[in-house]
DNA sequence: CAGGAAATGAGGTACGTTCCTCAATTTTTG
DNA sequence: CAAAAATTGAGGAACGTACCTCATTTCCTG
């Protein structure tokens, strides 16, 4: 049996309440009175009932995850995951709500983070741009005692609590030995395509992915970077072009978006499972076109996990608890056709039985 | 504010007393009544608080998870990373304790299991290979209700409630396609290494692997599979002999085990780094060799992950709750120098010696 | 329709906390 | 040293559930 309050007050020679007011942190308890019943929680080794505690306080971890209101199948899967996860979670008496903002108004977001802290919410989970205005509200968040976590994408001077996303610049690393493993080492070109709303993580896949080739692969050849502006249109038109003007083409590298509109080029050109295709994030589109070999690999990171992770993260800061920081960790997963995970079947209802 | 058994009560026009008669299936209630219950229950979307009645039944999860008494490098970081998972969940009401089987001896492993239902666990997951009075004791401790799980090796033929693992033969198909790929599909050979302990796991990850090179790879000639034993002296051994004697060998598969003895068989032939070696497991020493350029890639699973699940999965099977499928796969991960997970806790390293 | 059985209700205690009030004690201060 | 202030104790209600007992009501059976 593990000790409670009542072998703590025991062991610390005094009263069940005296106890509350340190584990606490209520006021009007003496110094030396303090240490006398942190001495006692040591020596048993007491940890604190978490669920009895939140049971008692009928605590609920309201927390809110603010998104850009990109269009794109990754915010929309990424939103899926967080939603889904929101909803499991609720048995652990956690709420998620999610916030969409305008991806390119910075001010808006930071109108809408300003207006959390009135709404209850304890934790915020953020993916967006680093920009002044957002450190600003990031930092008013925290002063408020609101912990705020980057999601997806990192802020690294905004001064928030936590990331729960990947290392975009070992990301590129690791695309990077995979196209010059898969090229054979060269030689060849490679086509590196992007667009440019998370900027700063495309700069980051672009300078991992660079590093490792020019390194490591010197008979590979990194064409420019083509911007497409998260346009099909431009894609295509780009791609084409490309394509036409430079036949040592080998590979392609797609740092981010616009994979739907890539596998299609290709298609079109008849080049589908010809080029060594490695792009990022395992959408319902890319999926598809891996097992149709229209796509090579996948350099991703489990939405689900993330989801998951965000939320154990924001408690654990409410909680002001240590994080397990393997478990936290996400990683950089790379997926070809061989070891794609089974889609877990949707239909598959979740029949609660209430019986047992 | 989440309905309780107070609110069906209201809605079913039953008493708390009946209600709770319902929800934990007691005897003494008429169908018509239990179906009014159930009505209000569904009509309220009434979820029992877990927490509350953990704490009410002071439950505790007693789970025992059986491993093989080897002492190889896997089922060690598996057994800590299981420790690891159980001190963590114990503020979760979860107990996990270890125990462990001579593993040439079935049937020690059928008494030990036999004895667990007498000493109060409610769960069981089990690391071992299937035989039939394996399975009469998985059959045994069900029957007397205990969710009984297969972990890291299935027992499809058991009867478990679940399988906490990767599937061997995607995971040798991954291996596959890496090797075939990284060779850039020929010419060369490829030999493969394995012990038997696990003796279908091997066969199953070699199956995968020849279908892939088979298929995808003609240009690549898959030698036979050597049989290690376990043993380092015969892997020195029949490694060096075959490397001596056909110099087209470019890449080792090591399906399983072995791994330390094969990078210093390399070591000493010169060849760290020359050949794309490929094995399984992300064991520290895995880690040291992968980052020292002396093995290419690892075809591994997250013992973290792993043990977690365990963990959640049992719990889930105790209360008769479904589990989240997309939360509980075991993914079968690609790791390359570049997408190493950093290692988060540094007082579990190894000491990683090349000299014995 | 009486008698017995079955079903239901009423109410309590417990789990390990939080948070509150009020009284009793100790310490500090003027 | 007395009064004021600070500290500590004692106790209770609540959170949502489980599980128990005993009384009451309803149902079935002969």
């Amino acid at each position: 049996m593990r000790p409670t309050v009542i072998d703590i007050a025991r062991e610390a020679g005094v009263s069940l309440a005296t106890v509350d007011r340190v584990l606490n942190a209520r006021p009007g308890v003496r110094e030396k009175t303090i240490r006398a019943v942190n001495e006692a929680i040591a020596k048993l080794g007491y940890v604190r009932d978490l669920t009895a505690a939140n049971l008692a306080r009928s605590r609920t971890y309201r927390v809110a995850v603010v998104l850009p209101d990109t269009e794109s199948q990754f915010i929309q899967s990424l939103a899926e995951a967080l939603t889904k996860a929101g909803s499991m979670a609720a048995t652990s008496r956690t709420e998620l709500h999610l916030h969409r903002f305008p991806a390119e108004d910075p001010h808006a977001l930071a109108a809408l983070l300003g207006s959390l802290p009135d709404r209850d919410y304890v934790g915020v989970a953020l993916m967006a741009p680093e920009t002044p205005v957002l450190r600003d509200a990031v930092r008013g968040l925290r002063a408020k005692g609101i912990p705020t976590v980057a999601l997806v994408s990192d802020l690294p001077n905004a001064g928030c609590d936590h990331f729960v996303g990947v290392d975009n610049r070992a990301a590129g690393r690791t695309a990077g030995v995979m196209m010059g493993r898969f090229l054979g080492g060269g030689p060849g070109q490679v086509m590196v395509l992007g667009q440019s709303l998370l900027a700063r993580d495309m700069i980051e896949r672009r300078r991992g992915f660079d590093e490792v080739l020019q390194r490591d692969f010197p008979g590979i050849e990194v064409l420019q970077s083509l911007e497409t502006h998260g346009s099909p249109v431009t894609l295509h038109q780009v791609v084409a072009e490309m394509l036409a003007n430079a036949p040592q083409v080998r590979g392609i590298y797609a740092m981010g978006g616009g994979n739907r509109a890539l596998t299609q080029v290709l298609a079109n050109m008849g080049l589908s499972g010809k080029l060594t295709v490695i792009c990022h994030e395992l959408t319902p589109h890319v999926r598809a076109a891996l097992i149709a070999g229209e796509i090579t690999a996948v350099i991703t990171q489990n939405l689900g996990h993330l989801a998951r992770s965000t939320l154990r993260v924001l408690r654990a800061k409410v909680d002001r608890l240590p994080l397990d920081e393997g478990q936290e960790q996400i990683r950089i997963e790379i997926v070809l056709r061989e070891n794609l995970p089974a889609q877990p079947d949707p239909s598959a209802q979740a029949h609660i039985d209430h019986t047992s």
